[in-house]
DNA sequence: GCCAACGTTGGC
DNA sequence: GCCAACGTTGGC
């Protein structure tokens, strides 16, 4: 018999552990409105590759969240998922500025998970803050040109980041 | 409001 | 499959 290689977690074989970034407008959706709600379906993402990273989702996993066009832009706090991925149902909504009508029940277009706030952050970790670390270098938030409204991140830059926004100024 | 950097659409 | 036109995102 076959040893089961110990750098993976028993029973979730085959699941890899994902970090994630997930942006909305802060004018839109805040860190406190999503603390409001506390939880919430991540509904009406429309790009195919930020719906293929959905798509990889995990019950469990924690994502950092992001404001964009905030003040200023940056990371706010932490949320996590807590559903597997499932048809964004806002696809099948006529009266929906997020209906599809390519999309049918078998065959689903686009992917959403639900939400639950965690922690908000003593303070938001501006982009500017992020893009100029040495220990975030290559992070694709602070990519140039890089608009996903959902993407990945690694662990030690998801853990740097929160490390930075517990810390009060 | 400007505009760079995309992604999507549709004619051919 | 190419690519121009158009729409969107999001920092500034």
């Amino acid at each position: 018999m076959k040893k089961r290689p110990n750098n993976r977690v028993q029973n979730n074989i085959s699941k890899p552990v994902h970090y994630w970034l997930l942006k909305n407008e802060e004018a839109d959706y805040s860190i406190a409105d999503f603390q409001r709600d506390n939880t919430a379906e991540w509904n009406g993402v429309r790009n195919f590759q930020a719906r293929n990273y959905i798509r990889t989702m995990h019950m469990g996993e924690l994502f950092l969240y992001y404001h964009a066009n905030g003040n200023p832009s940056g990371a706010a706090g932490v949320g996590k998922i807590i559903s597997e991925p499932h048809a964004d149902p806002t696809q099948f909504d006529t009266k929906s500025i997020y209906f599809e009508k390519r999309a049918t029940k078998e065959s689903p277009v686009w992917s959403t998970v639900r939400v639950q706030f965690v922690a908000q952050f003593a303070r938001v970790v501006s982009l500017s803050e992020i893009a100029t670390s040495a220990r975030l270098k290559g992070i694709l938030v602070a990519r140039r040109g890089q608009r996903l409204s959902v993407m990945p991140i690694s662990q030690t830059h998801f853990a740097h980041i929160r490390t930075l926004g517990m810390r009060s100024a």
